[in-house]
RNA sequence: CGGGAUGUAGCGCAGUCUGGCUAGCGUACCUGCAUGGGGUGCAGGUGGUCGGAGGUUCGAAUCCUCUCAUCCCGACCA
């Protein structure tokens, strides 16, 4: 077990920071709150991009970049909005060394202003729908910040699209929920959840929002992505009106979508080990590293290393891209390079030493396993993909047998403060009770209701808390 | 923002209660030799003025006041 980490069932939040640490992935900024994103971190952020960013423009959407600062009377004009954001907004009030007029609010998120400029873009049905996503960053004062799961600024993604029609936005809206599944499930591994808010839950100004709720290892939820239906509400307060087919003024239905660095938090918390970070193949910017292994320098630099070189070359071609490394340390023995990429989650580690060499074979090591095999040179260019495909799967089934198994079911309030005081986990029940009624149970029990899940959408049933028959499926859970 | 705790070397800590020799230890880092397949051994070495400011005192990491930061629990959240 590695020294420099707490075991996870010792003090999880100490074994997370202690993993994000240990895989050199983030450090804290010297604003509180703030974060900086060491390389290794931000690879992983560009190989979660690059899946998301795939199946957005896959889908009809186009990037585009819009101000980090906003005028504070953008944010006033939708009441919902400026309600929900206003105690978390960092405010301009100086530039150019005098007093601003009008003060700015750091974009905590940018449905004002980028309905400001739809207003102006869109006059006629045909104009519609918009359909653009940015990347970018944003800063919410969070009160209590915590590396990748809540900093003051963070990275992220938002679509905003309008839309001629209520169905038009709403199908938008679901679509994107599904995509934002597909990633999570097939890239990240995540076995996410994807199911419709409560009330109380929902974005600041949307008539619905959707969400994929991802369960840690600590049994806790977590938000992975969520989906907007804002119906009319934005473009009321922004003035985006086009004249339909009829000839008639209309006002447009926008949605917006969004998924942040949190998933480096949700990998982590899903996947990881007492040893360090465990990366699911596929978002691993380094899928295998090599290793060569000689005591005589001239061997390791005159036929290892080369060979090493020669097995990357052909690993990189079939993968399709730069990765995989060969770690050429000779500073560093074995063991600690070993050790260095298990810390930094690489699925496969491959040792070519003078074992190895001689009978043309590497060690294959399997970072979520352990399990070790050898491998012929020829036959690697087919056994490493299939491994990481193995590997891909195995992370994901094993995360969602933890889901299944920490998942329960409660018909009454008394079940279901036990089940969160003895077993936590997620709890279904039927639900159908108010805004108060969430906020009352979460008094209660620490639990908040996470979504109602799509899958259950045809299942009613009786209310665990209002006792009301025809309530939804829904689950409960703590969450981050 | 409320409750609790903590700030001493990159990291983890001791020393603080009972002020006083050049502020220690582990690890990391540098150099050398040996070693070398899941965190190597020996030897030598670099690095801190004790979160910050002010005060008490002959003398402060140790006592007092203020302040800042971080962590945990809550309220808030992608």
């Amino acid at each position: 077990m590695a020294k420099n980490i707490t075991p996870k069932e010792q003090d999880f939040s100490q074994w997370y920071l202690d993993v994000i640490r240990a895989a050199e992935m983030a450090d804290y900024a010297p604003v509180r709150g703030c974060m900086v994103v060491r390389p290794t971190g931000y690879s992983l952020w560009e190989m979660i991009q690059k899946h998301f960013d795939e199946a957005f423009k896959e889908s009809g959407h186009v990037n585009a970049s819009f101000p980090l600062l906003i005028p504070q009377s953008f944010m006033e004009k939708e009441a919902e909005h400026v309600e929900g954001f206003a105690p978390e907004c960092a405010v301009v009030t100086h530039a150019g060394g005098e007093e601003l007029e009008e003060p700015l609010i750091v974009r905590p998120t940018s449905e004002t202003v980028i309905g400001h400029m739809y207003s102006k873009w869109v006059q006629s049905w045909r104009d519609l729908p918009i359909l653009i996503n940015q990347w970018g960053n944003v800063m919410r004062w969070e009160k209590r910040p915590r590396l990748f799961l809540r900093t003051s600024e963070f990275l992220w993604q938002e679509g905003h699209t309008a839309h001629a029609t209520k169905e038009e936005a709403v199908e938008e809206t679901l679509m994107m929920l599904d995509i934002y599944r597909r990633i999570m499930v097939e890239e990240l591994a995540l076995p996410v959840l994807p199911g419709e808010k409560t009330e109380g839950e929902r974005f600041p100004g949307a008539d619905n929002t959707y969400t994929c709720e991802a369960m840690m290892s600590d049994k806790k939820a977590l938000q992975a992505g969520t989906s907007h239906y804002l119906g009319q509400n934005f473009s009321k307060a922004f003035d985006i009106k086009f004249q339909n087919k009829n000839g008639e003024m209309d006002f447009a239905h926008t949605t917006s979508w969004g998924v942040s660095m949190r998933l480096i938090g949700a990998l982590i918390m899903t996947h990881s080990d007492n040893d360090g970070l465990v990366l699911p193949p596929r978002v691993a910017p380094t899928k295998a590293v090599i290793i060569p292994i000689s005591t005589d320098p001239a061997v390791f630099d005159g036929e290892i290393v080369p060979k090493a070189k020669e097995l990357q070359r052909a690993l990189n071609k079939v993968l399709g891209g730069r990765f995989v490394s060969v770690d050429t340390r000779q500073h560093l023995r074995p063991g600690d390079r070993f050790f260095s990429h298990l810390q930094k989650g690489v699925p496969l580690r491959l040792e070519l030493g003078e074992r190895e060499f001689g009978t043309g074979k590497v060690k294959v090591v399997r970072r979520d396993t352990g399990e070790k095999t050898d491998v012929m040179w020829e036959d690697l260019e087919k056994r490493i993909p299939d491994m990481l495909d193995e590997i891909q799967k195995n992370l994901f089934d094993r995360a969602l047998k933890f889901r299944e198994e920490n998942t329960h079911q409660a018909a009454t309030m008394t079940e279901f403060k036990e089940i969160i005081e003895k077993k936590g986990g997620f709890i279904e029940v039927f639900f159908d009770g108010s805004k108060d009624d969430e906020k009352a149970i979460k008094e209660a029990t620490g639990a908040t209701p996470r979504c109602y899940p799509l899958e259950y959408s045809a299942e009613r049933g009786k209310c665990f808390y209002t006792g009301k028959d025809g309530a939804r499926k829904a689950i409960f859970a703590k969450a981050y």
